[in-house]
DNA sequence: CTTCAATGTTAGTCTTGCCGAACTTGGGTG
DNA sequence: CACCCAAGTTCGGCAAGACTAACATTGAAG
């Protein structure tokens, strides 16, 4: 089940296709699809019928868009790989949590199946990123935390910081100087609804901070 | 003079016109640039043709290709990050030294100027990879050592190896299996001309051995 | 000085990935 | 229930990189 006989994009859309519903049960549409690929919907709408073509992904034209067990495998080894280099990134070169994303982003397609067998054999096998995302294991299988985002989540009791999307590098930045980061702990004080405004306390710390919906939307907690 | 505009076939034709007169004087020749890169000679011949209007090479039809400057720089940087990725795939990931080109090829495209900082910075600032090729420092000199190959040495005195090409894996096992690496110091017995046969001896061990043209042309020596 | 084979170039075609423009679809709203 | 508009699709075109086939140049041998 190599995935080197898929391009880049290939790869890159069956990725997207199977993260966006990691976290969150509405399918992807083909313009949120062209948004996350940084191309016109058209573009987007066209590669995907390329990737129905080769059994990668079920799709009838304006219907939803579902990976096959065979998309979905390449989907999760990508994911794999974005993952784990994330996490080499940080612990072998000391880049920050902001910084990885990006260079993930590229390497995922370049590095060997025996390189990323060595970055996992280096790193003790680790089975979340710098984000707190899970590591699928070698195998594919995905380990999934039952998680909710922060806007969500009701105001009772301390709840634990399992991950944070990577999608905003001056966010995490933030993050990191307010103390943010997976495994940090934090009572909700308040969810203000039409404010947008979730109020939370870090452990530890008597300060209360407002979030608003950006990062809200992005920490998730169990 | 960042490298990121350039095409990744762009980058590897530049890296291999300069790496061409690296070890030797005769220029390179369109059809030797085509079996290095493992493409037609008219895919060359268009390649080289792209790179002159982009002002990287100077070239009239069935003339001599050169660098400009501009081509020399980008190509420097390549060979910079080749050497480098080779060298920390060795010390960092546990390569074998025959494992490393194939792997680098690649990733010389994809990682950023900040990975490869973060990686020179990682080695200590090396100046020689695996098979003894130097490695240009970041402002772009290349340390040339004055240096020939086995076939053309004479039989007199020790030597000692400084550059092994990484061109076949299977001649780099070859030559670890016997101990001739790097750095390792020999006695060449004799130079049989139309044999094309050159016997060496290893210094600290007293058998001889034979080795025809593709090991003799492979190895450097002082 | 001619010839010719090796070397190099040009022309035409494919594929991939992208675009803009124009068209189709289908789920609300009036 | 008809209409409309946002979402999605199709189409033609472009650029890069590859190929084959045909053509051009060079220089070495006779
Ligand atoms: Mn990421
Ligand atoms: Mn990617
Ligand atoms: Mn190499
Ligand atoms: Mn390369």
């Amino acid at each position: 089940m190599p995935v080197s006989d898929l391009t880049n994009s290939a790869q890159d859309y069956l990725k997207l296709i199977w993260t966006a519903t990691e976290w969150s049960e509405t399918p992807i549409t083909v313009t949120v699809l062209a948004e996350r690929m940084r191309v016109r919907p058209s573009t987007a709408s066209d590669s995907i019928k390329k990737l129905k073509d080769q059994g990668l992904l079920i799709h009838a034209p304006y219907g939803t868009i579902e990976l096959t067990p065979a998309g979905s495998a390449h989907a999760v080894d990508m994911v794999r790989r974005h993952r784990l280099l994330e996490t080499f990134l940080v612990q072998v070169l000391g880049y920050g949590w902001d910084e990885v994303h990006d260079e993930a982003e590229v390497l995922e397609h370049a590095v060997s199946d025996t390189m990323i067998e060595r970055i996992d054999q280096r790193l003790g096998r680790p089975t979340r990123d710098p984000h707190g995302d899970p590591i699928p294991s070698a195998d594919g299988q995905p380990h999934r935390p039952g998680a909710i985002q922060l806007c969500h989540a009701e105001p009772e009791g301390e709840v634990t910081v399992v991950r944070i999307s990577d999608a905003d590098p001056a966010m995490l930045r933030y993050f990191s100087d307010i103390g943010l980061t997976p495994d940090a702990k934090l009572t909700i004080q308040k969810q203000r609804p039409y404010t947008d405004t979730t109020t939370i306390t870090l452990s530890g710390q008597q300060k209360n901070i407002d979030l608003g919906p950006t990062a809200s939307n992005a920490v998730w907690v169990t």
